[in-house]
DNA sequence: TCTGCAGGTTGATCCAGATCATTCGTGGCA
DNA sequence: TGCCACGAATGATCTGGATCAACCTGCAGA
């Protein structure tokens, strides 16, 4: 799993599932033993959320293993999953004191805490973390300017097909085989708030998609993905 | 214009029209210089693009006057217009070697121009301008979040609404008075892909709007919001 | 083993907004 | 002054996906 060989890796993120991918494998070994310290390993069961849109914003997180989804809810009852995301990536950058969406594991998870303003001190201190954290931010935001494109252009069979390839990009980055197997822990639901579309939709349009054996269910929440080609030419973007 | 008494300013940026909003406000005077030295200021006339989707990100930019659009293009012809840009914020942060969009300048406009890796290495030096470039990163990933929600569950009504009370706030920004004055340079087939709609959608809101007074036509682009309570209402977001 | 129920799938109908078509208005130019 | 061209507004029609309504499926708990 490819640990950097010029670290001793005696501390606490030793075992760190996503040691080389996460933002604090920038930092040398007693600059990560010191942010490290101040904060500690959460855990959360599925559905537990992280944190509530309106709290203060004073934690940020590393997943390390789970999914998290992000979402937010209008006072009508309408709600947008703003985003999914898979271990190795950072939650809770925020521009204002407060967060601006509520945070919620779609599956266990586990997550190392920082406190926010410590984490800025360290970014302060480090040119590394800093560039590193920026190069993070800046993609969350490309990912989220794909979205728009998503969002205001594609048909919901598209929407699907780049929503199932996304899923599949992000969470085979981990294992390495290119197995064509995605796992998908959010509901039905959760698909259909992130896509903005109904669910009936999310599951008609797979059914579709099995019907073409582009792709196979193995499970309620375990998915084959069967044509690449063919999915991928679906998804456009 | 509240200019920043702690600074002589007898340099290029002296009449910087977004001197004490812009990114690089944070400097103190002599990097500004530096860093002002090594590019130039741009013009562009409405309609002339600033990059193109796919060219190397070696610039960023600075807008001091005009409005930017972001756009990009699925190869079947449909548009996506990604962002607007205003006086005073920032254009061409790429987490990539290259820009993943296009922009073009929707009116007149004028730029400073920066070599992305000079930039670089100035945010290495300053913390200031790295913890600066981060917020604005990070409220731009906020927007493209916000977007999601609009784009993913807003009506046509409501999406409307929503542009019309950001380009206010947005451009409002700078003559600070609190008019309900709304300039619209950019045109209907604009607001539509920026809002995924047809343009006969937007035609047909913005008639609505008026019918009901919420809203006044001044000329083609320049529009007065008459009752900004019930367009905020309506906006949701 | 049965029962309840939450999440998922499928079917029938409806409607917001797309699309196609026409008309209107304004500004540039001979 | 009249003509042209292009963007905007409006009208008529069509349709993708929402909504409403059963129904199915697999698991938890009695």
């Amino acid at each position: 799993m490819g640990r950097r060989p010029d670290l001793d890796w005696s501390h606490a993120c030793r075992d760190c599932a996503v040691g080389t991918s996460a933002v604090c494998s920038t930092l040398d070994v007693t600059a990560l033993a010191d942010l490290r310290n101040q904060g500690s390993s959460i855990q959360l069961a599925a559905g537990q959320p992280l944190f509530h849109q309106g709290d203060p914003a004073d934690r940020t997180f590393s997943l390390t293993s789970g999914v998290v989804k992000l979402y937010s809810v209008l006072p009508d009852g309408r709600r947008q999953v703003i985003a999914f995301h898979f271990p190795g990536e950072f939650i809770g950058f925020s521009p204002s004191e407060d967060y601006h969406c509520t945070a919620e594991a779609v599956s266990a998870a586990t997550l190392c805490r920082f406190e926010t303003g410590r984490f800025e001190q360290f970014a302060r201190s480090s040119d590394e973390l800093a560039r590193s954290r920026h190069e993070r931010v800046a993609r969350d935001l490309v990912a989220a300017q794909t979205r728009a494109m998503v969002l205001g252009q594609a048909a919901a069979r598209e929407r699907l097909a780049h929503f199932l390839c996304d899923v599949h990009r992000r969470s085979q980055a981990r294992p390495a085989g290119a197995s064509g197997i995605v796992p998908l822990p959010m509901s039905r639901s959760d698909i259909a708030e992130y896509l903005g579309l109904a669910k009936e939709t999310v599951s008609r349009e797979l059914s579709a998609l099995r019907a073409t054996g582009i792709v196979r269910t193995i499970s309620r929440n375990l998915l084959e993905i069967r044509d690449m080609e063919r999915l991928r030419r679906l998804a456009i973007v």
